[in-house]
DNA sequence: TACAAATTTGTAATCGTTACAAAGTAGTAT
DNA sequence: ATACTACTTTGTAACGATTACAAATTTGTA
């Protein structure tokens, strides 16, 4: 708790109870979640919360670089709360989200012929380990 | 033209007069165009053609395997026919999508930690060539 | 010519997200 | 304390890409 706001503090944000609990959400259940199931998991507990303020937040959060947005062939964005750069492997049958390959190296600042790299995500689709097993035949 | 016929011919795509416009103009524009921008782009040629049909053709095109959609962090998928294996770069200046890396190593139908991979997509983001060196300061 | 299957079309609905303005909260100076 | 300002939160309405659906059209074939 003291940490999360910390964070918040460090990045120019002030640390409304709002902001504290959607990124405590973040740092505890890395299932990678969208807006609404965030909304949804702290609605019982903040009845007044707003998903324009979940929205708000997560803007805010992505744009001074405390999330991370995931771009995972959707039609929803997904989040993460995360330190070391890594890929997502998406299951297109149970739909998880896997961060694999943690050792992967990121080209972020990096001038790939003559563009600046900013960001840069790696997505992998495909059949999990799960699901490959479970096979009926 | 005939060339387009086969290719549908191949994947046991039935050769309509909507769908071969369609895959001419991915082929011909390397634009990563939306639905909606091919959609606008052949409506004068084809007035009664529906949003629809074209929402309907590149899904079609897309589960055979003829296109290949990119999800490039935006409300909206983009299409392109490609043949090579490469990564894309978006300017979050100027939104174009560029090709990079064309020797980029793909992975696949390779196995990463148990799951098999059918897809691998490598989006980079930052500032283009072009931008940087209009940088006004 | 007739019939069945595939394709196209237009409209309406869905759903994630954003715009906007009002209401609430906090900090600061008087 | 009070008033003023800036920031944050909230709810509703709007937006825009996409999909559902059923009718209309086209195609292939008996």
């Amino acid at each position: 708790m003291k940490n999360i706001i910390e964070i918040l503090k460090e990045k120019d944000i002030a640390p409304s109870m709002q902001r504290i609990k959607i990124l405590e959400y973040l740092q505890n259940y890395k299932t990678h979640p969208t807006a609404d199931m965030i909304y949804q998991a702290l609605a019982d507990e903040m009845p007044t919360l707003s998903k324009t303020t979940v929205y708000n937040t997560l803007k805010t959060f992505t744009e001074k670089g405390v999330l991370v947005a995931l771009s995972l062939f959707e039609n929803e964005v997904r989040y993460e709360y995360t330190k070391e750069p890594h890929i997502h492997f998406k299951c297109t049958k149970c739909g998880r989200i896997y961060d694999v390959l943690k050792t992967f190296k990121c080209l972020k600042n990096e001038n790939i012929e003559g563009h600046q790299v900013i960001e840069h995500h790696v997505n992998l689709r495909g059949i999990c380990k799960n699901c490959l097993e479970k096979v009926e035949d």
